[in-house]
DNA sequence: TAATGAACTGACTGGTCAGTCAGTAAAAAT
DNA sequence: ATTTTTACTGACTGACCAGTCAGTTCATTA
């Protein structure tokens, strides 16, 4: 037994033990978002994630009954960080044309879909998702739908204000979301797009909106006088 | 010697055995696209595979050195299967208009987009292709590239014949694309979309391909006697 | 009819890794 | 000062699975 004891001897540096207990789920939470990010969820090792949490792997699982609890965790927490930087300046901008809060908005929404984290979770999402669909759900519920309504609700007042032609508002919100994620994605991967490689966020975001914007144009324009679409 | 020998004795049914060693490395490919399809790569397991091929998993090792080169060898056949069935009809349609040519080719396109192996090479893509640069090339250029490529040419001459309004062919040609792969994968998931549960595939096809025209007619209609979208 | 070799088999090996647990360290309670 | 509690550690175990190879089967050749 003595024998036994002597093993664990010595800590080997200055590991200020119980730092603060409190903040371990988070920095655990932190090493995975890395990890998985870059492995996946089956490439991830825990070995790796607690050296990159600087903790041992049996404290993870003083905090997480397993591997799959948590990859749901971060995927979790992660879903709802990334909503808390898409806040967006809706209400800010009521008074305006609905072309310019659309801009506005699209523009916030862009940027929340640039982000890594982002990136991150829409690659989990295609990748290991299908096995949970209850967070399969909730992404479809508190990202997707979420997004589509906000963006529905500006294309309803603009076609009341008679800025757009008449469209499905639900319609129409999906095809915004389809052009800026996918846009999004091949940013994120801009080697393999030639055309993408001499653009930048900010101008494939513009090209993106001019051409929706194109779209929801009223089909009849009887004074030719000036056009309203107002790119300078 | 004796001992070990008995052991192989009997096989287990009426294995055919040497039906045609040509087509072996067809039947595991296709073995191993279900189960990647269902898995990805870590999670296919080398044992599965043979099961679905009806061979031993040492058979296997005769046709591909190990599971990665059976995996890149699988995506690189799905894709130049998948981009056979891709076959369009531009060239029987050019003496069409290009608003007519373009309802043909991107409905073509779509039928190609909502195959199952589109689908699976799509999450493969997003899943497992950062590991493999190379695929993701031949991915970039003869999938993706093509098919801009493919819609860019069409909306040229449509620039040209005045059916377009002025636009970069190549940026409208990725906005096609954008519109179609998203909405195809979102096809694909029903279940999550409560607005595409009540729309067939060929609706949302229209639905996306009116969407985008719109996003293509001229600027200014000067005559408004009769509007020309043909949403009915 | 026997010998040869191509096609195939599946038990086995070795490495990897999720999950465990006996033990350590420091703070809090007694 | 001693006990108890809380937070943490990392060597170890057992399952799993890619990849191997000794051995089997059958068609072809000698």
């Amino acid at each position: 037994m003595t024998e036994t004891t002597a093993r664990h001897g010595s800590h080997p540096s200055d590991h200020k033990r119980r730092r603060d207990p409190e903040a371990r789920p988070q920095q655990i939470l932190e090493a995975a978002f890395r990890e998985f990010a870059e492995h996946g969820l089956a490439g991830a090792r825990l070995d790796d994630i607690a050296k990159r949490a600087c903790v041992a792997k049996g404290t993870i699982y003083l905090y997480f009954p397993n591997k799959e609890a948590l990859f749901r965790e971060m995927v979790r927490t992660t879903l709802i960080a990334a909503l808390e930087t898409a806040e967006v300046r809706r209400s800010e901008t009521d008074h305006e044309t609905a072309v310019v809060q659309l801009r506005a908005v699209a523009s916030g929404w862009w940027s929340y879909l640039r982000t890594e984290r982002f990136q991150v979770v829409q690659r989990l999402v295609m990748a290991d998702l299908p096995q949970f669909p209850d967070l399969m759900q909730f992404y479809a519920e508190e990202v997707v739908a979420r997004g589509r309504r906000l963006i529905a609700g500006i294309v309803s007042r603009g076609i009341a204000l008679g800025e757009f032609r008449v469209v499905d508002p639900e319609s129409a919100a999906r095809m915004l979301s389809a052009l800026a994620m996918t846009h999004s994605q091949w940013c994120s991967r801009r080697q393999f797009f030639p055309a993408l490689m001499q653009r930048t966020d900010d101008e494939v975001r513009d090209e993106l909106i001019d051409f929706y914007l194109h779209a929801l144009r009223p089909g009849l324009l009887v004074d030719a006088s000036v056009s309203p679409s107002s790119t300078s």
